[in-house]
DNA sequence: AGATCGATGAGAACGCTTGTCAACTCGCCG
DNA sequence: CGGCGAGTTGACAAGCGTTCTCATCGATCT
């Protein structure tokens, strides 16, 4: 269903697959975990496929409209993104470095399309993102 | 433990009770469910108690630190403010008119728990927010 | 090759939040 | 009871992340 790659424009008709949206992809594959979107911007001028600022931003709203990646909050407020798998999953994440684990909780789902189907409500999404320290940080 | 009215100033120590404060804190109080600083910010002057938005933002990060309030992010990346009720709860949010109903969920309370610690994550604490649409809306 | 239309980049604009600093208040001590 | 000092306030500027603008570029189609 899903093959990882090389789908960065396919989905949305009036999208085209250039060197800036192929260049952002490539460096979101290569992370485990959440990224900013300036850090991302960072790493591509480091890797010297320089990308416009702006164009970094279009393309991972472009990237998490299309369901590519998750799009978080950092306790500071700042986007992070990241690629994600086909599994729905939630997030472990370490307040101190930014060490991210996934964890899946078919009890959590349950849970929630219980509570929703409760109260008569449809079309049910969530969020659930769990924040700590981790054992190496504390 | 916790006598929720009129001990804002005396856990930090230099540290006193002047009118905004006590507005802040009032209009704080007057709320079940989370709002930014901005909005606290406006609220107090349709109330006729004007505070600086600065003094806001202080008096809010001043209870964040004293255990107060919760702190959250909204998706837009605002920070969100609520008096931290004796009970931990959750929000179930209509997509299309904004209604919210709170939930409660010890399994869920557990659940996070349990994960964490499995990872030996410490100091945890987590967000989870269920998104649909409500029954008068579909 | 030429035309068309989305995509890009640089910089300005924007909204939220925090810092600065002089003026002010509250609580306290003499 | 008056004055002092430390905490507090408010207006404004600065900082930061994100979005917008617009002229230019480049990809796709004919």
């Amino acid at each position: 269903m899903t093959d990882s790659t090389a789908r960065v424009s396919p989905g949305v008709p009036g999208t085209r697959p250039t060197r800036q949206r192929r260049a952002v992809s490539e460096v979101l594959s290569s992370f485990e975990d959440f990224r900013s979107a300036q850090e991302i911007h960072t790493l591509l001028g480091q890797r010297g496929e320089s990308v416009g600022l702006a164009t970094v931003y279009r393309t991972l709203q472009l990237l998490a409209d299309a369901g590519e990646v998750d799009v978080l909050r950092s306790e500071e407020g700042e986007a992070i993104y990241r690629r994600c798998s086909a599994t729905h999953h939630h997030h472990l994440v370490c307040r101190s470095c930014g060490a991210t684990v996934e964890v899946e909780g078919p009890a959590v789902e349950r849970w929630t399309a219980g509570i929703a189907a409760e109260h008569g409500f449809s079309d049910i999404s969530h969020t659930l993102e769990i924040f700590g320290t981790c054992p190496a940080c504390s």
